[in-house]
Order: C-alpha cells, then sequence, then structure tokens
DNA sequence: CGCTTTTCATATGTATACATATGATTTTTA
DNA sequence: TAAAAATCATATGTATACATATGAAAAGCG
C-alpha cells in the first residue's frame, strides 16, 4: 500500500533485480546448481535426495506424510518416490492399519546411498553459503526461515 | 569441509529443514504462492511476469537477451514467450541486422497489461517480506542479493 | 578470405510444482 | 450409526528449468 503509493507518487521504477521473488528464483537457481554439481555422480536431484535423508531420518512414512516433510505436494511427491521405487532406493508397502496409506521406507541399497550421501549435503550448503561470512550466513539463515 | 569435519566427528544429524537449500526452495514457493494469488485474474506467472516488466523497462529486445536478463535459459525462455505470443501480450519480428535473432516487444494489450499489474508487483513483494521489519528487509534482500 | 567457434532459436526428454479430478478409505458429525 | 467431510494415492494437464542436439547465421582468427 504504502509501497504501491510510494511508487505512483514517485515514479519508482519496478526493477526486477530488486524485487525478493526474483531473487528467492534465482537463489534457489543457483543453488540447485551448486547440489547438482557436487552430487552429479549418484544422478540425484535435491528433492529425491530430500525424501531420503528424511525417510533415513525418520524411518517409514506414508507418502503423502513424506510430502508433507519435505514441502512437496501430494503429485509431487508420487513422482518424485516413483522414481526413487524405480531405482530401487526405496520400498513400499501398504499399510495394514490404514487402507488408504502406502508405507515408504529406504531400501537397503538406499540407505546405503543415503549414508554416504548426506555427508556431501553439509558441503553443498556450505558452497550455496559461500559468498557470506559466517555472521552473515547465520543472519541469512534466521530470516530465510521466517519467510517459509 | 570443517562442516563435514564436525558432522562427522560429532555426530551432527542432517536436518533438512535447516538446509539453505531446501529453504530457498520452501521460500520460493511461497512467493510463488502470494504471487499468483494476488495476481491470479490475469492468469499471469511470475516468469511471465517478469518478462513482461523486462520488456516494459528495455523496449524491444531478442528472445535470448531477454532471458538472460530474467535468468532464464534459452530454452525456458522459449517456452514462456511462446506462450506470451499466444496469448496476444507480445509480438516478435525477425532481427535485420542479425539473422539469427527474433526481437521481441510488448504489444499494445501487453503494454496494457504490463501498466495495470506492475503496481501489484509492489505488493507482492511487500507481501513476501511482510514476515520482517523494515530494516530485516533490507538485511536480507543484501544478503539474498549476495547469493544470486 | 576461409575456417573454426560462438551465438541464436528451436526441439526433445526428464524432473519439479501445482491445480483439478477421481475412487477408495477413514474420520467426523449429525 | 448413517451421511457428510476429510484424507490418501493416482491421474491429467500446464508451466517452469535445464541438459542435449540441431541448423542457421554471425563472429573470431589465422
Amino acid at each position: 500500500m504504502t509501497v504501491d503509493k510510494a511508487a505512483d507518487q514517485a515514479q519508482i521504477a519496478y526493477r526486477l533485480e530488486d524485487q525478493v521473488g526474483h531473487l528467492l528464483r534465482r537463489a534457489h537457481q543457483r543453488a540447485t546448481a551448486i547440489f547438482l554439481a557436487r552430487i552429479q555422480d549418484t544422478q540425484i536431484t535435491p528433492t529425491q535426495f530430500a525424501a531420503l535423508a528424511k525417510l533415513a531420518d525418520v524411518g517409514e512414512l506414508s507418502q503423502n506424510h513424506l510430502g508433507r516433510l519435505t514441502a512437496m505436494d501430494p503429485a509431487t511427491i508420487q513422482g518424485v518416490t516413483r522414481r526413487l521405487k524405480a531405482r530401487g532406493l526405496i520400498t513400499r508397502r501398504a499399510d495394514p492399519e490404514d487402507g488408504r496409506r502406502t508405507l515408504l521406507r529406504l531400501s537397503s541399497k538406499g540407505a546405503r546411498l543415503a549414508k554416504s550421501t548426506i555427508p556431501q549435503g553439509f558441503d553443498v550448503s556450505g558452497d550455496i553459503l559461500k559468498p557470506l561470512s559466517r555472521i552473515e550466513q547465520r543472519q541469512f539463515l534466521r530470516l530465510l526461515k521466517r519467510l517459509t
């Protein structure tokens, strides 16, 4: 509102380069590129990695529950888990207590991959934040968390 | 390196929720959702809006140049401009000075849409940053720009 | 000037991301 | 407890995002 008025009154130009949405999109592109460069030998994507890491952490989960924990809607997590299953990284079974649910867990192959890849996840985060000082990194993460 | 070592030695868990890549992905999802909620009547996406805003700012541009200015690779900007053209929001012509290039500009309809929508772009940015104080917003933008 | 390299736009294929619809199942509620 | 509402997984369609390949055209260079 105030911003809008100011833009009208003072003829402030809309500079795409200064808009937070555009900057978030670019930062996300860069983060994805850094991830893929680091992890490339496993042919795993950031979202697939997120699913594996969460399963490694929590154990068995229903598909939609895993989606919620990794910020993927049902349609997206369905595709991600389908590809992980096709690669033999996870196993599926019907939930004996809820006929709607499918329970997912890491296969032994998936568990091995998670174990060997998760350390690289720390490196990826370090690379992404490398342009900032340690103090700035903490500041940034603190603020970023409030915008999710 | 140091982070990695610390993780190995102290058994620091990999918490997806704390990783900057995951947070950037979620923040981008939220930003997109806020944009779409604000702009929904025009049926314009954030990237389409970025292209329109840039054309409104600069005037005529080659397709790949527009892509560079809006952070889209050639394949992506091709799809975006194809859809904008299909909706009559931009016009295309061959570059008389370079046979490889296609020059793009806003149609009168596209110019009208840009003019009426850009003010809402400020509101979108404001909504995205709303969880932060004014000072935190400036801090965040300053740091975010260095991670693009 | 000819040849190599680069750039441009397009095309194809894979992978998110999400809206919407569907059928099965569970939970809620009247 | 029967009907309504919600949840789960799947399916379809549109839109980024990018790798890779292609043919045309321009730029670089020896």
